[in-house]
DNA sequence: GTCTATAGCCCGATAGAC
DNA sequence: GTCTATCGGGCTATAGAC
């Protein structure tokens, strides 16, 4: 009667170190220069079973989104709801809580990327520089929300704007927010800074903070 | 007497053949993705005759840098000569020609990476994201030099501002101009674009102004 | 589910003839 | 300078024992 309970205990906690490291050697190497030897030796498990949990070196890399994606959206989701609230007011109303939310979504979105967790930051990255079939799953998990949310902020803070130049705006806003994550050496070098830790972000949410306001209500 | 006149005039035109392939397929691929079977197959051209002229594939992929940092600077150094004039004017002046040269610098540059030559913005931001030794070469040769660029005419046109301050304003608008090589794709399900050519391209523009103007100029 | 062992392939580099 | 041929190493994937 115990066979099969838990028909997959230790599995799940290989599947799961597989993963972790996957994460972190995709996010540095990228998908063709990672490397799976590299990845069962940090997840402390025997190469082959690679194949045996995910099938192929795609497989894995598929694998590690999907869970991304997930993990993602549990953050995303509920901000989603309460913009959905948020939007359903009259038009002229709530343009001040509608200004704190924007400024609250790309603030959140830089500490998530940058100091919690800079290897989805770096996945997140490369797929949408070099799409593979990953980019479909992040697109309709997170990109394509994350936008629609961002255009109909400024749109409500823009009443009546045309809706090619708010789409634009609020790519401009999100482009902003993978300036650490692309640039981030030369910036590093520019600011003089050893590292982008605390202080750091403090200052690149201050940056972002005052550039979001300008970007969605100037001219 | 003819021997050695022209001592290698087919062997330059197999380095410039191999130099013009190897520079769309880096662009494509990366490094370490690359494949010098099919760059020398693009280039028409034996794949023993990378090893002769280049020694290795770094060698090749340092001589792509070298070519492509040279060909930049005889863009970019006469822009920096007449901004060291613009600036020798005395404090209060040439505000207005420093906003207009300010303008006039990030849409060239927009032109030049999307519009001109698409592959070097690739190699340009690669190395930003992931430096290898050819980020040197381009932050001694463009990067640093552009980077200065713009926090003078930060400067210019903020007077008295915190240094610092100036530095990340000058970032915020370099990163725009990588909106296009990194978001590429999501940019162009939002604005539902097939591809960017003219019209995207004077539509990018007119947001990079806009964008560039409120951020220099704004609180 | 996990392990060992290895098949089979692709890649960068180079020796050596021309 | 260019070509052919190949070496040696590293990679993913998998067969088969436990």
């Amino acid at each position: 009667m115990d066979v099969k309970l838990k028909p997959s205990l230790r599995g799940e906690s290989t599947r799961d170190a597989l993963l972790d490291a996957a994460t972190l050697v995709f996010a540095r190497a990228g998908f063709g220069s990672a490397n799976l030897r590299e990845i069962a030796q940090a997840a402390n498990v025997n190469p082959a079973l690679i194949g045996y949990h995910f099938r192929s070196k795609e497989g894995l890399y598929l694998a590690v989104f999907e869970r991304m994606v997930s993990q993602m959206r549990l953050a995303l989701d509920p901000a989603l709801a309460s913009l959905d609230q948020l939007l359903a007011e009259p038009e002229g109303a709530g343009r001040e809580q509608a200004l704190a939310f924007l400024l609250a979504f790309v603030e959140n979105m830089l500490t998530y990327f940058v100091g919690e967790h800079p290897a989805w930051g770096e996945l997140f990255v490369r797929e949408q520089q070099s799409p593979t079939q990953a980019f479909e799953l992040l697109y309709d998990g997170v990109i394509g929300r994350g936008q629609r949310a961002l255009v109909s902020l400024v749109l409500k803070l823009r009443q009546g704007e045309d809706l090619d130049k708010a789409r634009l705006i609020a790519a401009t806003i999100f482009s902003q927010l993978m300036l650490v994550r692309l640039a981030r050496t030369p910036l590093m070098r520019l600011m003089k800074w050893n590292a982008i830790t605390g202080p750091e972000l403090e200052a690149l949410k201050a940056l972002v903070r005052r550039n979001t306001t300008l970007l969605v209500l100037g001219d």
